[in-house]
DNA sequence: TTGTATGCGTTATCAT
DNA sequence: ATGATAACGCATACAA
């Protein structure tokens, strides 16, 4: 069997090759110092010949960058993080940075091994979907020891770190709106609503009509439930908490489970909210056993925009996060830090676009 | 309160504290040589006590290995990759090993550039769906420089390097056969088919029914249209161009166009067998504006799996890839050969599955 | 403008 | 079993 050498060329063999030192051969090569255009020339001709490539690892143990960023998201098989990771890649790709993934699966000791080696690998900069925004204790070290940290779809609370999020209680509250609008009195809603840390679930509802909760420090699920409260507050409807099916964990197959639930309930919603894709895919195919014609025996509203949506017929109208957007301004973000710009914590929250597609009619006369 | 150092602490630094050397120092924190278990734990302590992280670059300057393997996807925003990906960050994560991401949009350039940076980051492996399976030199290059290549979805022809791939052109072939099974005899096709390096499209029907052609040596989408010629061939069914919807490139719209053309022509397809997912979508948005029925008044059968499929009514047929099965297999043989096994590369060839659903009916009377 | 020498943090090679 | 020291490939003071 042939032997395979990596025969590796390093900058001092190119240096010989060229006549000149090592430093010379580095500076026209890394592009940094001065030297005359005719070694310029002749060093990258040599460089040329040898096929020299750069040592990456080497220039970051020295330059203490290594020109790539680490993202922890939830699970990249997800659209909704394979867009937001497209995103992140693009303009990572046009700096010149790498990126390393991994998945934590919303699960904080995945987390933790996650962030650990990424900063072991000592990336530059660190985009990261927390699954814990309470307590994240290595995401204030990350900060502390000067790594930049951004997090993207919900923020850490007290962590002094940019965030880039929609507005989940505003859109979630519309979409509520709109379906009070055409009359209907009974809606359900389908979400993950996995924990909550001050309480038990009346409690929230409490919290959210006495206006003791700050939005900002719940997860996406809980801050579209508050919307879905605040809108029935605003119409004078009472709540119906058997209306609420709470998955629990991210799981497709609870989402199933409360979505039949719902759709079984003796007095059954005239409308539905799914807080999420998976919710979203979910309900709809407990809608299809179900053999619901929507609109006309459900009104439909999902959160999170799937290509399904779009040519069912009726369409399915949802909230479009701009998933894409946020991955891009999440690594413009740590790229600006990375680059050394200081000031306050942004906290980027984009604004969703609805989808009306027609699957909202008012409820029928029973 | 908790004493954290924001400052960098080094094997050196440890050592120091733990009164050893850092050759000692470095053995029981990088788990390689001997030691007592009283020094041990003397160091581990003071490791802890500092917060001290090793430093991933420095130990792979050294050692020659990075723990890490690269991926050149096509665009991680789609399922498809987004789903290999999902398997392949799996398996690298239970080796200890990170991922570093990059897109090709399915673009030579890109692909170049995206090799380049892997691997002057020195991954120690690379999986990667070539952008051009006839001309690839920079893939040569790095396996005979010992950079482990895995390829994915298609294979290079004569680059010695494992792949994992599907057999499409069976699977085609199967679907098509099913259909004419119940009696079609026009089936339209929506495939994306690009290029075919060997000459022009009725000179690739020619080959095909000759048997002068590699299947092997195909883009995906190419062998599936061989399936789909070789199921005609073989129920002795005359091939009708016209009948072959060629988007020529990835792209939703020229797909929808496409579509649109077959749909709308003269003498309607009874049914219709597109070749990928965006194909898939872009046919079903067509399907469903021109208001047709399936399967009564069309066919339909999907090469690939999109959630979508399982809840429409009726459900749409289609091949099922094993994606994630794909990528941990891929990252499997990445890390064998990192680990140092030889032997012949491995051609890997999946069997999809086939979901039937029900948008097969027999072909109306008319 | 170019060269020399040193260091980044770790592992590898020798001694002891 | 442990310690001193030399690499790894590159960037960067500083000297020339």
């Amino acid at each position: 069997m042939a032997d395979k050498r990596p025969d590796k060329i390093t900058i001092a063999e190119v240096a010989k090759l060229a006549g000149v030192s090592t430093a010379t051969a580095g500076r026209v090569l890394g592009g940094y110092g001065y030297s005359r255009q005719e070694i310029k020339e002749k060093v990258r001709e040599s460089a040329e010949k040898l096929g020299y490539r750069p040592n990456l690892l080497a220039r970051g143990l020295i330059t203490g960058k290594t020109m790539t960023i680490g993202v922890v998201a939830g699970d990249i098989q997800s659209p909704f993080y394979a867009s937001i990771m497209r995103g992140v890649a693009d303009i990572a790709r046009a700096s010149g940075f790498g990126v390393l993934l991994t998945n934590s699966d919303e699960r904080l000791d995945r987390e933790l091994e996650a962030v650990q080696l990424l900063r072991e690998k000592q990336v530059d900069g660190l985009i990261i979907a927390p699954s814990d925004i309470v307590r994240s204790p290595h995401l204030h070290s990350a900060i502390k020891d000067g790594c930049p940290v951004v997090m993207i779809d919900r923020a850490v609370v007290n962590l002094a770190a940019d965030s880039v999020t929609v507005d989940n209680r505003a859109a979630s509250r519309e979409c509520i709106a709109r379906l009070i609008a055409v009359g209907h009195r009974r809606i359900g809603m389908v979400a993950e609503l996995e924990r909550w840390e001050h309480g038990d679930f009346d409690e929230f509802i409490r919290c959210v009509l006495d206006d003791t909760v700050d939005p900002a420090s719940l997860f996406p699920s809980w801050q579209r439930l508050f919307g879905y409260f605040e809108a029935h507050r605003d119409a004078g409807l009472p709540i119906d908490k058997t209306l609420v099916g709470r998955v629990g964990v991210y799981s497709a197959e609870v989402a199933r489970k409360e979505t039949h639930r719902l759709l079984q309930l003796p007095e059954r919603p005239t409308a539905l909210f799914t807080a999420d894709g998976l919710m979203s895919a979910a309900a709809m195919e407990v809608i299809a056993a179900l053999d619901l014609s929507i609109p006309s025996d459900l009104s439909l509203i999902c959160f999170d925009d799937l290509d399904w949506m779009s040519f069912l017929k009726p369409g399915i109208s949802a909230v479009v996060q701009p998933l894409t957007d946020m991955g891009e301004a999440a690594a413009r973000l740590v790229l600006a830090r990375i680059n050394g710009e200081g000031g306050e914590p942004q906290r980027l929250a984009l604004t969703p676009e609805f989808a009306d597609r027609g699957s909202v009619a008012p409820p029928r006369i029973s």
